[in-house]
DNA sequence: GATGAATGAGTTTTCATTCAT
DNA sequence: TATGAATGAAAACTCATTCAT
């Protein structure tokens, strides 16, 4: 679980497509089907809350920018909160099969390091799709260490990351491992003057106990 | 930079004092002459960002909170923002001075690494201390991923916090052990199940070059 | 265009009925549909402003005087000067239609040279109804002479005004005419002592060409 | 009396002399004595109703743009009202003022015709000193309108206007003058095509009893 | 005399949510 | 089933005025 690999969420296809600027499908008159408005709503909220944080979200926006009516927001989702918690839900999901697949995609341990040294630089090197997943992350952050509701998102999501790291890496080291990419990829994005690749192998090498000894 | 420390924050005597529950200095008659208003709102304000999150707070509930009028609130913080701008930076001040007594009481080496390992663990335990510097450290990134005014807060603060780092450790490796100390310090304030100071210290040993090689 | 004719601008039946002290259609329980809603609001806004002018205007009072919830307020307008610039709006059609009402009825020159003299004189002779149309002329000037969206209105006043005058006076002395109106309507109503019917009737008379020469 | 004389009225030396963005007497320490500190609120009260209309004004934003503090607002000015009343009043001396001067300046009847239409173009031929003279003029007739304080101050304005134009016309049309000039400035000034110089001629001389016979 | 600090009442606006249709 | 209309509560912020100094 990395704050950097959250910015990938929208490349995943399924779970989150949408397209923000897409105009409503069919008219106004003929808004009666209109299948994937749930899925709609969910992708603007997560928008949204890159955007503007999840203090800056409200129903109200949402709905315009996902071209849905007002009414129809509390109808799909009971309340702000419930509508939070799923479109959270989406996010970390994503974020773990993006994962999973970039670890999955290796072939060998070395593959394996080469992987995770991508999944913190990937995205993390800044531009607006960069930015979407790391405020999505830290937002969810502070929600899961306030909220046992969104703890539960990201433990799940944690135990996702260590599972796969586990069959590249030996157990008693995914921990610290998960750990460096998450405080890695968060330094990254919020530092003026990112580390480059060479420091970050480096930094992954040490961790996985394959460093040279001072 | 590591989120646990910020849950001490609170502890640094003089940035961030304030008695929560304490009464106005004087009567509501007398109420003209209070002079550390203004450091009794910023220390209510990051109180009840930690309860209920940036999205939570208002002017109405900081207001009551800290026993101060409604009306006051703009007339000593020009704006929300302004006012979540500068408790953030005495936050940010108030975790890097504490992260910098810690690492500077160690004499030496070992002492170093050992407080590298307490800094990680503590208050990341869990508790009400614990989650109010989590949340406060993960608004904060998030705030600073969106707005170039709260990154020169974070900016500053890791800074600082490597000038630390490399009075003790090796400049090339102060990047990757800030970064593992965020990553764990973070992982284990989110984790059900957080790893015990055996694995802590295996890790900080590995980063900075002493670990076991495979 | 002149002052005065504002003054009836409330007896135009269609355009701005309302009754102010009406009770609400139904009962408060039952106020879920308040078609005409929209209209009262405008009708009071005009009703306070003509009161205690642009600058005494709020939506508390409007909505406390319309018997509409506040929040309808900006349910219906999405601000305040929304609500201001539809409020004129009205009153600049409301006036324009009164002044071609009157000139309308002209049958000849005679007719219509009595007319514009009664435009004049009609209510800017004092009590309540006056003053409403007075003030509400002078404040949307204020308005048009700093803000093009309302000089938008007054500059479609003005032309409405002066093709009706066209009708029965050289083009070439509309414009003085219609000036003439203005100017004198505005005199009457602040001069302690306003001028009397032969007074205004030889002004038309000289300024259409027909006074007696010096 | 006619709105566009009003625009002139800054440019009457010392009633209303001040210089808006000219840095405070001395600096903040020497602040003591600031003789014309008054002056300075009173004009930069007008400045800013020229703006933003009676209803933008405020004491904060008059004491920020005078440089004056705000508590010395409401010491020397009982209230907002009292300030209002004795800025305009020297708006109206102001005003009034200028008109004589013109139509002193007149040797003869003809010199008196001509100064009547330069009073009509002067300045309401647009820019920003044209619609600040112009919006004063509308905020006082909707204030005098409504309140017989403000309306004292109209009605010895107009005295002044119609005696000095008795100095050079029959007492029987001075009345008509006076008004024809009221029209023509407000219809000049939110026209969006203003008449020209030989109609305003031509109406000045239909009025006055020497326009061609029709 | 003059003012910085302060505040209670008020401002416009936004909001989540309800509900009749 | 879906939604436009509606609203009470609360948001951020501004205000004229007071008053200790």
């Amino acid at each position: 679980m990395a704050a950097s690999d959250v910015a990938a969420a929208d490349k995943v296809p399924i779970d989150l497509a949408h397209a923000p600027g897409a105009p409503a499908t069919g008219t106004a008159r003929t808004r009666r089907t209109d299948p994937d408005r749930r899925e709609r709503i969910l992708a603007t909220t997560l928008d949204l809350v890159a955007e503007v944080g999840v203090a800056g979200v409200s129903h109200r926006k949402i709905a315009a920018r996902a071209d849905v009516p007002l009414g129809s927001m509390t109808y799909h989702f009971a309340s702000m909160d419930e509508l939070l918690h799923e479109a959270f839900t989406r996010l970390a999901d994503a974020v773990a099969a993006r994962f999973e697949a970039r670890l999955g995609a290796a072939r060998d341990h070395e593959e394996a390091v080469e992987a995770v040294v991508d999944l913190i630089h990937e995205l993390s090197d800044g531009g607006p799709t960069s930015t979407r997943g790391n405020v999505l992350s830290y937002e969810l952050y502070a929600l899961a260490a306030r909220d046992p509701r969104y703890r539960a998102l990201t433990t799940a999501w944690m135990a996702r990351s260590r599972r796969e790291l586990e069959r590249h890496f030996d157990p008693r080291i995914t921990r610290r491992l998960d750990a460096l990419i998450e405080g890695m990829s968060l330094h990254r994005a919020l530092d003026e003057d990112p580390v480059d690749r060479t420091v970050t192998l480096a930094a992954v090498r040490a961790v996985v106990g394959e460093g040279d000894q001072r």
